[in-house]
DNA sequence: TCCGTTGGGGAGTGGCACTATCCAAGCGAT
DNA sequence: ATCGCTTGGATAGTGCCACTCCCCAACGGA
């Protein structure tokens, strides 16, 4: 398939995907002669994933492009690159260091994996992008004066660990690595944004619910 | 205070905080002379919510304003306030409508909303932002095929009525209408990365659980 | 009175995701 | 064979946006 065939069929511009191809989120065509390149499946495939994980995702080319290395990182095992894609996902602002509300924020983090058991995450601590990221969204409501008691994140903990299990059920109906971990990749970013709308209506429910005039 | 009181205190610097002034995100502190302003504590705590919902929700100014206008619009009551606001919030990328797959997730929506028996989505339906955002991340997902039958979705849809209960709990702590508008959307915001970090930290967690060589 | 400081406003900056243009090299119809 | 259209590749914009710099006039303490 020609560049203008892939761009028919993406929907995606031909400048942006040679733009994607300049940046290495696509890997090259295999080139037939100086001026004809021959596109395949697979590179449809990766295309819609790249556009994905932009506009559903809303991830920097930057970041997209070392999810999309560390997914298919040659050197490492299975396990370690999902554990590196995931890591490579946007997160957000880091916490301050000098901030007293993110100590807290600490401390309140350790606790909540502690009481949920999670290894990983007390192993792993401050160097997880996931547990600074959660460490600096609880400093800033700390700063702002909202409650957000243990009790309450464990209740967050509980149901993200159900959501976890939910998740991985689904990785699993993939056989084979490659597709496994494209699979976490794709599902963790592309299940964010249908989590949230979720959580919003089912706001807008229980609003109405409990303060119907 | 003066403005930079008000920029020490709040770590924004000066010229940020004129820029927000002049955006309107910020109403105008009491002008004494022409050229001194006070800000009491209220601007103080309106910066940090501004700062929180730009940095932390990476929500743009323009919309910023809009949920802050909207949550304070004296012509509207408490609740249409709470709701207005809530609805102003970014929502990604719109459905197509001439899409097959937004076309099939619209469908599995409507299921999934009747199946919890969410009456005021239904309703609502496609004027809802929270529903075009579902459907948007749903035709994501169908269209690079991967599978999102209706059951796991409704495993979503659960656990995010079970953090609606748990959120609107911590929003009725507060007694004053008002306050409480300003909770609902600084806890709407403010505690999406603190999910999404947890869900990732849980997902970690499965993972090593599951694949551990 | 003098000079540093303040609030205000307009113009500029930097980053980023594209996108428009150009060019040389095919390829296809005549 | 040739003329014109298309293709892939490279370079230089473009547009948006969140700041940020700079200057000015008006204080106000020494």
């Amino acid at each position: 398939m020609r560049l203008a065939e892939l761009s028919e069929r993406s929907g995606v511009p031909t400048a942006t995907i040679k733009y994607y191809l300049r940046e290495r989120l696509l890997p090259p065509g295999e080139r037939i002669t100086a001026t004809k390149s021959e596109y395949g499946e697979e590179h449809l495939r990766r295309l819609r994933l790249v556009r994905s994980l932009i506009q559903v995702g809303r991830m920097p080319v930057a970041t997209a492009r070392e999810v999309l290395e560390a997914a298919e990182d040659e050197s490492l095992s299975q396990n370690a690159r999902m554990g590196a894609a995931v890591w490579a996902l946007p997160h957000g602002a880091e916490p301050d260091e000098d901030d007293p509300h993110a100590a807290r924020a600490r401390e309140q983090v350790d606790t909540v994996l502690r009481r949920m058991d999670w290894s990983h995450g007390q192993e792993l601590g401050d160097t997880s992008p996931a547990y600074r990221m959660l460490v600096a969204a609880i400093a800033s409501l700390d700063r702002l004066g909202y409650p957000h008691d243990t009790e309450h994140l464990l209740v967050h903990a509980r149901l993200a660990g159900e959501l976890a299990v939910a998740d991985l059920d689904l990785v699993e109906t993939y056989d084979t690595p490659p597709e496994r971990i494209e699979a976490v990749v794709a599902l963790t970013v592309l299940y964010e944004p249908v989590l949230l709308s979720l959580r919003r209506l089912a706001q807008t429910e229980e609003s109405g619910r409990r303060f119907a005039e």
